[in-house]
RNA sequence: GGGCGCUUAGCUCAGUUGGUUAGAGCGCAGCCUUCACACGGCUGAGGCCGGAGGUUCGAGUCCUCUAGCGCCCA
């Protein structure tokens, strides 16, 4: 029933089907929403974007939240820890255009029952089909309901201890009527206001970009040196890489340092070509060493001259629209020659087309002076984007954050991070902050603002009174509902209302995760959100603290007034062999199924969890066949400890169980238990460390006390991969050393009291080393736990030591199980793993096997070291077959080993021992005797 | 240009308030196969701890300077 036993030949395959399944049928990882606050543990993760895959970064930085998971749950906390889906925005537009082959265009009506033209993507030479928005939005869920029953397939097959009764996505109606209802809010509180403002804009996606999603990239361009003319006559030369904004020049910057132009600042210049009069203005961020020295202040060509239009007070002369190309509109203040120029040559064309012409016509005209040197320079682009971005005024939504910045760096000293320099990214990124949030977009797939406008007499929208429906009523969409007060009839007619088109950033919605998971519209008091938030911790990348992790914090700081959560644990990023981060872009990517599959999850977990916190880590499949050889060990390990002929009767069970004794005694003396009788006698002497009586055996349990209170630290520090890393040290030792030692006087040659002590530590040893290796190998623990043990092992209590060390070694007792044993006793495993070393090298510098008999050990060496081995003496004979072993104290270590002569198992080896004749027997005098000299 | 991190064996990395002789795994070499494990075990070789200076009885560890690499932000 409950414990069957170890079965005849353990095997990793097929574990994480059978126990993933078990888990879900069985609400392992069911969070108990009962529980009080002080007892929960809550998880805060960002939502992997819903985007085609998952990949191999994903499963290292949520393994490492799942180890947290599990050592909080087995440490009695009741552990909230949802997931999330962020299919919410452009990436899902993007690859739906891609994937069904369309495109969309919210002029045209709802079409029922359409079906898209391609399903995986369009042949070649077929163009997008253009739908409505409404259709669109369908196949956007359409295709990320795929993807997403593919990632949460992954993350349980990883063993991700997520309750997926709490899954939740940035799209759905819970997120939607979340981001809608805080919004709603900000925008009451006034931290959410529209206004018209230079935004930067990608063309290609035709929508507007915020601050964090920016990326710098190098680009070639081409100084041009424009003669502007000065009074009297004097030409200012200016240089540019952007000869075709000359148009939109508004100024000439120089530096107010800068000799060479101090008598012109003030003066009035004329453009060329357009003869536009514009002032020369001296401000600092004008830099004398580049080009000229002379810049020319466009609206806009990038942000520094928007530093520049807005701290000069300088007027707008707008000439790149929305669509990438020069307005229609000729900017105001040309001259008339200039203004028929910009009309006939100019308006309509791209922003490249325009750089040729306008190029073309100063040489014409002879204003450009020598010709363009190229250069390269470092230009903003969205980070999704293909094309610079090109900045134009509009009318966007915004969330105040720099009037909030003290508070902010005040929250990033409030949280808790580990590891701790990562608060310096946080506090750069808010100090560094240039503009409030940007979080409107021109898009279709996302939340829309929850916002009309009212429209007045002459049909214009008055967008300083924006109109907003109940909270009651969210979500909502403006384009189809109808704000109250209203009828239908009257959208977009005058005195009527029209609808906000914008939707939200994606941002915007993932910023409330802890609101969406945690159940924030749930009013009632005492309910969910009352006992998860704040949420104990965040975990994530340290790629992602500038974006998620500060609007998130952001939008807690405005809401609740509090963090968001009270820790945050930064994982690194996975690099490829060559030490550059894994990347879509790079093409490096690694998918985690095919190495799920190869190595397994355990092996898999293993690697990731040993990548501490904040350092990247190199993608080894290496340290993934280590962690496999790991998981078979626990199984074949524990395999021993359960089998059958160890707990024989005759051989001493006695001790364990008078029951027990009675009832298998009744069998015949010496016959072997079930597999199932084996577990449970071991399951009971896991739990009675006191019969654990010989020195080697409290040694090695109190080596186990010791190595809790370091994994039990270290988990407390988010430590994970220290906890794995003594873990598996000690449970090597356990394997190779200890078990060897005791193996003769477990199976009872040394009487049944005595085996019954080795068993007692064997048996318990193994129930604490389970335990502490499950929140790292879920599966194998799970698996090996079920022979012998009641419930899962991922609900079992984590251990506690049996007694608490002392410093000073003289063993206080607190609760101690293990009368007499001190953290002295720890020597004596120690002494005796290190002579255990020394016959084996012996023996291997001998070629001789590990059972070849020894004849004499003698072993000197300071006092204490002899009175430890002194306790071990037949443990150590036994495994090792010395007929004698001498101790004797001596001011320096030195072992002797004098193999055994007699016998053809003592084969000398090299000489005459090899080929196929007979092996050379080790002849009287020349028994290989190998004293070692090795300093303690 | 500013900030942060890293530099320890061929490779990937530990090394917790400074303390005897710097560790592990992989890889490599040699040896050992029935009694948990050959999807294994044992043993071994291999390191002036990036460089220079300083503090100290004592520095991989603390301080200063410096080189290289990476990341973040200008």
């Amino acid at each position: 029933m409950a414990r069957p036993g170890a079965p005849d030949k353990p095997t990793l395959s097929g574990l994480e089907d059978k126990w993933s399944r078990r888990w879900s049928e069985d609400g392992t990882y069911h969070f108990d929403s009962s529980s009080p606050r002080e007892r929960v543990f809550s998880i805060d993760t960002p939502p992997p974007t819903v985007s085609g895959s998952l990949h191999i970064g994903h499963v290292f930085s949520y393994t490492h939240t799942d180890t947290i998971a599990r050592y909080k749950r087995m440490k009695g906390y009741a552990v909230f820890y949802p997931m999330g889906w962020d299919d919410n925005g452009l990436p899902t537009e993007r690859r739906v255009q891609n994937y069904f082959g369309v495109r969309c265009d919210p002029t045209l009506p709802y079409q029922e029952g359409f079906e898209p033209p391609a399903e995986g993507g369009l042949g070649k030479g077929e163009h997008p089909v253009p739908v409505s928005r409404p259709n669109f939005v369908e196949l956007c869920g359409r295709l990320t309901a795929e993807d997403e029953r593919a990632f949460e397939e992954t993350w349980r097959h990883l063993g991700l201890s997520v309750d997926w009764r709490h899954l939740y996505t940035t799209i759905g109606d819970r997120a939607r009527r979340t981001s809608q209802r805080a919004f709603l809010r900000l925008l009451r509180r006034g931290e959410a206001y529209s206004a018209e403002a230079p935004t930067l804009w990608d063309v290609d996606f035709g929508t507007a970009v915020a601050q964090a999603e920016l990326v710098d990239r190098e680009r070639h361009g081409a100084y041009h040196k424009l003669a502007f003319h000065g009074p009297g006559g004097a030409d200012l030369l200016v240089d540019t890489t952007r000869p075709e904004l000359l148009p939109a020049c508004v100024a000439v910057a120089v530096h107010p340092d800068d000799g060479r132009y101090r008598a012109l600042v003030g003066a009035t210049v004329t453009t060329p070509l357009f003869g536009a009069s514009v002032p020369v203005v001296a401000h600092p961020l004008a830099e004398p060493e580049k080009g000229t020295g002379a810049a020319m202040v466009c609206t806009f060509g990038d942000l520094t001259d928007v530093t520049w239009w807005r701290e000069l007070s300088l007027p707008v002369r707008a000439v790149v629209g929305r669509d990438g190309r020069l307005v229609g509109a000729t900017p105001a203040g040309l001259s008339p020659t200039g203004a028929a120029l910009y009309s006939a040559e100019l308006a309509g064309k791209t922003v490249a087309a325009a750089q040729k012409r306008v190029v073309e016509l100063l040489r014409g005209s002879g204003e450009l002076v020598g010709e363009p040197r190229s250069t390269t320079h470092m230009v903003k682009f969205y980070e999704r984007g293909d094309r610079p971005l090109e900045i134009v005024t509009s009318r966007q939504w915004w969330i105040r954050t720099l009037a909030h910045r003290e508070e902010l760096l005040a929250r990033g000293r409030e949280l808790h991070w580990y590891p701790g320099f990562m608060r310096a990214r946080y506090e750069d990124w808010v100090t560094g902050l240039n503009s409030d949030w940007l979080i409107s977009r021109q898009r279709f797939f996302g939340v829309p603002f929850p916002v009309w406008y009212p429209l007045d007499d002459g049909g214009s929208p008055d967008y300083s009174r924006p109109l907003v429906p109940d909270e009651a009523d969210l979500p909502i969409d403006p384009t189809t509902d109808t704000p109250p007060g209203y009828t239908p009839a009257q959208r977009d007619m005058t005195g009527g209302f029209t609808a906000e088109q914008d939707v939200m950033d994606t941002w915007a919605t993932s910023s409330l995760t802890p609101e969406i998971a945690g159940g924030w519209e749930d009013q009632a008091a005492g309910g969910l959100w009352d006992r998860v938030f704040p949420m104990d911790l965040r975990a994530q990348a340290h790629d992602i603290i500038r974006t998620w992790l500060f609007s998130t914090v952001v939008r807690s700081d405005l809401e609740h007034g509090t963090l968001p959560w009270y820790n945050a644990v930064i994982s690194g990023w996975i690099l490829d062999p060559d030490r550059k981060k894994m990347s879509k872009s790079v093409g490096n990517v690694v998918t985690p199924n095919v190495l799920l599959e190869k190595h397994g999850s355990d092996a898999v977990r293993y690697w990731a969890a040993s990548g501490r916190p904040g350092t990247d880590t190199a993608f080894e499949e290496g340290q993934m066949q280590v962690g496999r050889k790991l998981a078979l060990k626990v199984l074949n390990a524990s395999r021993f400890v359960l089998s059958p002929n160890l707990w024989e009767v005759g051989a001493g069970a006695g001790g364990v169980s008078a029951d027990d004794l009675a009832e298998i005694s009744a069998g015949g003396a010496r016959a072997a238990p079930s597999a199932g009788k084996a577990a449970l006698l071991a399951a009971q002497a896991a739990s009675r460390p006191e019969l654990a009586t010989d020195a080697v055996d409290r040694a090695v349990l109190a080596s186990l006390d010791r190595l809790i209170l370091v994994a039990t630290r270290a988990f407390e520090d988010y430590d994970y991969a220290r906890a794995l890393e003594r873990t598996e040290a000690w449970f090597w030792d356990f394997c190779d050393h200890y078990l060897e030692l005791v193996k003769t006087r477990a199976y009872g040659e040394k009487g049944a009291e005595r085996a019954v002590s080795a068993r007692a530590a064997l048996a318990g040893g193994l129930s604490v080393v389970l335990r502490l290796f499950a929140p790292f190998m879920p599966f194998v623990t799970e698996e090996a736990w079920s022979w012998w043990q009641e419930g899962s092992v991922h609900r079992a209590p984590w251990p506690e030591p049996w007694r608490v060390p002392s410093d000073d070694g003289a063993g206080a007792a607190n609760g101690s199980q293990l009368p007499g044993a001190t953290p002295a006793d720890v020597a004596v495993y120690s002494a005796a793993i290190a002579l255990l070393g020394d016959i084996r090298r012996a023996k291997s510098d001998a070629k001789v096997g590990p059972r070849a008999p020894v004849e004499r050990v003698v072993f000197s060496g300071p006092a204490g070291e002899v009175a430890a081995l002194s306790l071990v003496t037949e443990d150590l004979r036994a495994a090792q077959n010395v007929a004698e072993l001498v101790l004797a104290a001596a001011g320096t270590r030195s072992v002797e080993v004098k193999l055994a002569s007699a016998g053809s198992s003592a084969g000398a080896g090299s000489s005459a021992g090899d080929g196929d004749g007979p092996r050379a027997s080790t002849g009287p005098g020349e028994a290989p005797e190998r004293p070692k000299n090795r300093q303690m």
